[in-house]
DNA sequence: CACTAATAGATGTTACTACATTAAATGTAT
DNA sequence: ATACATTTAATGTAGTAACATCTATTAGTG
């Protein structure tokens, strides 16, 4: 269905307030997709979003900072987070040895099984975008990175 | 700056995977930027929303659902956002005649005037997106709309 | 060294979102 | 008309995000 009829919106000023809408549309619905696909195991999308970046590291510690860096949310609770992970027994959290103020993550076994049993779901939910093609979405992420670079201040 | 550097992942399972995270990405950096905007007006985006759909119906009176279903985020509570425009002096509330459950909402004065002095501001927002041709803005958004099409479960 | 600035992470506070429930009005079926 | 379901909006609640502040530790400078 086309963003039009979604938003029940006739006419846009221009493209860019389309793709601006749309974006912010599409997201949405994307984010409640996954939503709904985390709760029914227990987690949120942000605490998958630390769980992965935690697997990315094979086992090496990760600081709660760099954690920070890599997510996608960089406004986040990443020290709340990773709470939430040590209470469901995902994540471990031990004192930096050469850093007293740093705290190192690293995933438990428990959380690894959890990741393996999502892959696969996770997998087949990406794949569900390839109604359009791998150039199309290729094309669309390169355009994306293009629109942040309006960053100039 | 590329997806890969800005969230530090080398590589992605697929050009899905790097559209998913590049959509939600580029969103959130897309809502903040919205964020710091607004707040100097002191109103959020998701009021800023609900006065536009208000000034889109020329006065005429519209129904707090019929808002909610040209709002891009649906699941918002419109009943508290229109509380707070209220407060703010920015909408009116009138119980409405033939359906005493519903209640009719009209933009005021005072809303319209802010709007009118937020819209070169968002004009030149949007604009900072002809970093990208309109062709191709209407092409991603047209992608995005067949994207949301996977929703066939 | 003492002193100040900077950093890391935890925590308090406030506001908001999501979700469920409630209350009133309306619609529908018998 | 009565009974029951549905719709509409408001509200209660729990969880979360945003933002500021706090504490401990480290870095930097004279």
């Amino acid at each position: 269905m086309s963003i039009e009829t979604d938003i029940k919106q006739k006419k846009f000023r221009s493209p860019y307030q389309r793709l601006a809408l749309n974006l912010v549309y599409t997201t949405n619905w994307l984010e409640y997709k996954q939503h709904e696909f985390f709760k029914e195991h227990d987690i949120s999308a942000q605490q998958y979003n630390v769980l992965r970046i935690l697997r990315g590291q094979q086992s090496n510690p990760i600081k709660v900072s760099d954690i920070t860096e890599r997510m996608l949310d960089k406004n986040s609770n990443t020290s709340r987070l990773v709470d939430k992970l040590l209470i469901k027994n995902l994540a471990k959290r031990t004192s930096c040895p050469n850093d007293r103020r740093a705290v190192d993550v690293v995933i438990t076994e428990e959380g690894l099984k959890l990741l393996e049993e999502l892959d696969p779901h996770v997998e087949e939910w990406e794949n569900r975008f390839n109604i359009i093609t791998p150039e199309e979405a290729d094309h669309i992420s390169a355009l994306l990175d293009k629109l942040r670079e309006s960053e100039l201040e």
